[in-house]
DNA sequence: CAATTCATGTGAAATTTTTAACAAAAAACG
DNA sequence: CGTTTTTTGTTAAAAATTTCACATGAATTG
């Protein structure tokens, strides 16, 4: 029952994430109990698809009265291996490494940032938010000593592989790319790309496509 | 033959994104043509499913031959409709909006910020990056002085669900909400959902999957 | 304590999306 | 100038995902 080994859509994991943000906002609101009717409409997707997303991991509500907020909260935490801390590092230090770096959700959502690496031997050794910024080609040698498992990739585009073959090296298996380029790993490495103007295209597209039917 | 009023999926505009994004990069690097086999080896998907998405939208190849870097990506952003000019305002002065204000991409990409709000009223008045901060209850009256096409909302996830009354009421078709919440809006306003927290969720997930099947 | 209500969990149906296969068209070559 | 090569555009098959429908089990009520 707790050994579903088989495979879980993209798109379950990224409506887990979902449902954790609307739960957590439930629960500032005091609710105890919701239905997959109410927690559905709240995130816009149909009944059955929480319900059988939720069946990947195991049964979490009771028949007949829906589910215990803070239970499933953790349950689906827990499901996804984020009810621990995460030791990540940050490399590249522009504007949004340093963002990152000062952004205290971080910790608050168990994500550590324990290291800082730059390539500019202008910027190694200068201190952002508590740390020491390290020269990149020391990645490896300091996840060794201080333990990385998520790398946060935040350099120029140019520069993305090069971090990432790094990160690599010094046996990471999870990357946030928040450079705006494609990046190649091995395949037990996981990599998420975030680029906020993809939304924005998205978006245009959208408005675009209404005002024309309309 | 430009008229393909069928339904685009919209993992098909996620993926236009990113072929952007990756010819804008062989252009960089100087190269005038590209198959769909080696772009599709570059976005890490298959072959067909390029020639499938683009097809949506009319025939940017030549047979035997390839597709022009140039002129697709040119295709591309006319089929997104993001070879012109939105104008977007920003609601939420905090960190993450006056960062948003002060990265000049937007203004590179066609995305021209000329509205900034909040209703804090010490902020209000203040000049970020060139633009007074204006109350959020004057949106509307702004709007119609400035056009706002797109309103990128970066408030507390408290203040989401105003802020977003504030633009829908002001006739804004389009949002891109960074604020941890979800948010409710007539039908023929589009969102679009920014958290990063999500990525690192899906990222830790995987991680952990590999690691214990390991 | 049987009957009723309610909302979950799940197997089957419907839909959507992806992949494969191939015909069509453009260029290259002898 | 026909033949071969190459790679697109497209139709058909396969796979995956979503939705529906209902049986199941927990709580509540008369």
């Amino acid at each position: 029952m707790s050994l579903k080994s088989q495979h879980i859509p993209r798109a379950t994991i990224q409506r887990m994430a979902v449902y954790i943000q609307v739960l957590e906002s439930l629960q500032r609101d005091g609710k105890d109990v919701i239905s997959s009717e109410l927690l559905a409409k709240t995130c816009s997707v149909n009944p059955s698809q929480i319900r059988k997303d939720l069946a990947y991991f195991g049964e979490f509500g009771v028949r007949g009265v829906g589910y215990y907020v803070q239970d499933l909260i953790t349950s689906i935490k827990q499901a996804l291996g984020v009810d621990r801390v995460w030791k990540t590092a940050v490399v590249g230090i522009g504007n949004l490494g340093r963002a990152l770096l000062n952004h205290r959700e971080f910790k608050l959502r168990g994500f550590h940032i324990v290291g800082a690496f730059d390539c500019d031997p202008f910027k190694i050794g200068e201190i952002v938010s508590g740390l020491e910024v390290i020269c990149s080609r020391r990645l490896k040698e300091k996840a060794e000593e201080i333990g990385i498992e998520i790398g946060i990739i935040t350099t120029p585009p140019e520069r993305a592989q090069r971090a990432t073959n790094y990160l690599v090296d010094a046996g990471v298996k999870g990357i946030i790319n928040f450079a705006p380029a494609r990046i190649n790993v091995p395949d037990d490495v996981t990599v998420e790309y975030v680029d906020f103007f993809h939304h924005l295209y998205a978006v245009a597209f959208n408005v675009t496509l209404n005002a024309e039917s309309e």
